[in-house]
DNA sequence: TCAAATGGCGCC
DNA sequence: AAAGGGCGCCATTTGA
């Protein structure tokens, strides 16, 4: 046990717990915990009924501070962090056990795994981690608020995976059968699918089948249309009488592979959906999930996530977070002016775009995607003029990638080094002709890791400030009797709330991102606005 | 025959 | 000159 400052020092003296009651006493006190992985120990107690407030997961803070020498994927366990700092050899993590995973009949070894994925309970190792952690963070203010973010979102991440989102199985279903027909027998088509399939076989006059893009390619070129892609952007302006049928069917297909029966079976279990969330597991700081597809629920569906009775859902988004965090982080004084407007697109426009706001967005996000080619490209000279140091930023995060340096996040997270093979593709390439080929591969992987450094400072940023605002609302949140986060995704939450405290919820929603601008962009005037909306039903959020 | 790669598309 | 970021997941295709 050991206490930290929000500023993540040590306060406290280091004990070891022994046995629930010590914890349950330690837990009151308002002490911060100190473990090796949060995702590992702390599903045990929440299942138990214990909560966590506070805590510092060894794991996930030397995944930040190894990134910022530059390593990565490298072990991360107390244990690990032990054997660095004493300078004996490392050992590998332990193997993750996934909780999903049906249990392993026959494997050798399995249950050895297991015993090894048991959290380090040794004192003495996590003692001597903290204190090189500690000793490597330096008094960084940043880079402290990061790590203590982060542990806070891999508690938020384990409640938020066991209390699952609300999900109405009858909703879901009526759904499917509206837009598929009825339940198939395992391995057929759904009759619209069906339908569908045969249309196009009429439209064509041959047999094709639309689930293989080869197939649909050769269709689409044997009748004339030289395509080498069959994505839906490039059928849609075909003048074929298949395409309408075409993509009907790729729409009808998307929702029943990815979020179909069988997805129902098996992740919508007793009105709940319940992912696994991994807190940081982007490399830019954005959570990934594992299973089902948490972060990619189709708008088409969202009807299906419904409060329980007596309560609603809070839903809160960061409007057009990442163009602030540009303004922020670049500190350009026209774009923070810009910013202060609660639509910055439509302030963009009116700023510089004649008032198009579609064409204002365009350029925004090509920008900070890197996008110069087709519209969003010409559109760059009036950022440029409008906005040079914003796009300065961008700018020289691009050349930096392109450079093969690294660039980190406002609060210090550290994007990957290249790998030796792009080194020695662009250090060979780069000394040949500008007409040879190994010379245009070079440029190739140059740019494309431009691309991604560019990108990579205003999306781990935004990262930065949204762990933030989780961390400080999932805090707030503790004051209000029955209000539980249900789902976090980069830059928008849901809080299921007892109807009598939604107003509550929905103003701590603000007041956490006013706090999280404060804390993660000090003295800034860019604001970071939320704006809940208190719903019965997600799909009625937007 | 099986694992890895690819194509496509959902979300931000 | 040319340059579309980050993911997870599915079915199909490819390759050993």
């Amino acid at each position: 046990m050991q206490e930290l400052t929000d500023a993540g020092l040590p306060v406290g003296p280091t004990a070891a717990v022994d046995g629930p009651a010590e914890l349950l006493d330690q837990l009151a006190a308002g002490h911060r915990l100190l473990w090796d992985t949060t995702s590992l120990t702390y599903p045990a107690l929440v299942g138990a009924g214990i909560r966590v407030e506070r805590c510092h997961d060894i794991t996930l803070t030397e995944r930040i501070l190894l990134g910022r020498q530059g390593v990565f994927g490298a072990p991360c366990s107390a244990r690990a962090v032990h054997a660095r700092a004493t300078g004996t050899p490392v050992p590998d993590d332990p193997v993750r056990t996934e909780a999903s995973a049906e249990p392993t009949l026959f494997e050798p070894g399995a249950a050895d795994e297991r015993a090894e994925a048991a959290p380090v309970d040794s004192i003495e190792v996590m003692r001597v981690a903290l204190v090189d952690q500690l000793r490597r963070i330096d008094h960084d203010r940043a880079l402290g608020l990061l790590i203590a973010a982060e542990s806070a979102s891999a508690l938020a991440a384990v409640e938020m995976g066991s209390t699952g989102l609300p999900w109405r199985a009858e909703v879901h279903l009526g759904l499917l059968d509206s837009m598929l027909g009825p339940r198939p027998r395992a391995g057929e088509r759904p009759t619209r699918l069906a339908q569908l399939a045969a249309e196009i076989n009429d439209a064509f006059g041959f047999p094709v089948n639309p689930d293989s893009a080869v197939d649909l390619r050769a269709a689409f070129r044997r009748v004339g249309f030289d395509i080498d892609t069959t994505r839906s952007w490039v059928i849609k302006d075909l003048a074929h009488p298949a395409v309408a049928s075409v993509l009907t069917y790729k729409e009808l297909a998307r929702v029943h592979t990815a979020n179909g029966w069988n997805w129902h079976d098996e992740w919508a279990r007793d009105g709940r959906f319940r992912p696994e969330y991994l807190p940081g597991g982007v490399v830019s700081g954005r959570w990934a999930t594992r299973g089902g597809g948490a972060l990619q629920i189709p708008r088409a569906l969202r009807a299906a996530v419904v409060a329980d009775p007596g309560h609603r859902l809070v839903v809160a988004d960061a409007a057009q977070l990442e163009p602030r965090v540009l303004a922020a982080i670049s500190k350009d004084p026209a774009l923070q002016a810009v910013s202060a407007d609660a639509d910055l697109y439509t302030a963009l426009a009116d700023d510089g775009f004649g008032g198009d706001r579609a064409h204002a967005k365009l350029a925004m996000l090509g920008a900070m995607y890197g996008q110069t080619s087709g519209e969003a490209g010409r559109l760059l000279d009036t950022l440029r003029r409008r906005y040079p140091a914003a796009m300065q930023c961008v700018q020289d995060a691009a050349h930096r990638g392109e450079r093969g340096e690294v660039v980190r996040s406002v609060l210090g997270r550290a994007c990957p080094p290249p790998s030796d093979g792009w080194r020695e593709v662009v250090e060979w390439g780069s000394r040949q002709d500008a007409t040879d080929p190994e010379r245009k591969r070079a440029d190739q992987f140059a740019r494309d890791r431009g691309r991604f450094t560019r990108n990579f400072v205003v999306q781990a940023s935004a990262a930065d400030w949204a762990a933030v605002w989780l961390s400080g609302l999932r805090r707030d949140l503790t004051q209000v009797p029955g209000a539980e986060l249900v789902f976090f995704q980069h830059d928008e939450l849901i809080v299921q709330v007892p109807i009598e405290s939604a107003e509550l919820v929905a103003d701590l929603s603000i007041r956490a991102a006013r706090a999280a601008r404060d804390l993660v962009f000090p003295g800034s005037v860019v604001s970071t606005p939320v704006r809940p909306v208190i719903v019965d039903c997600y799909a009625d959020a937007k």
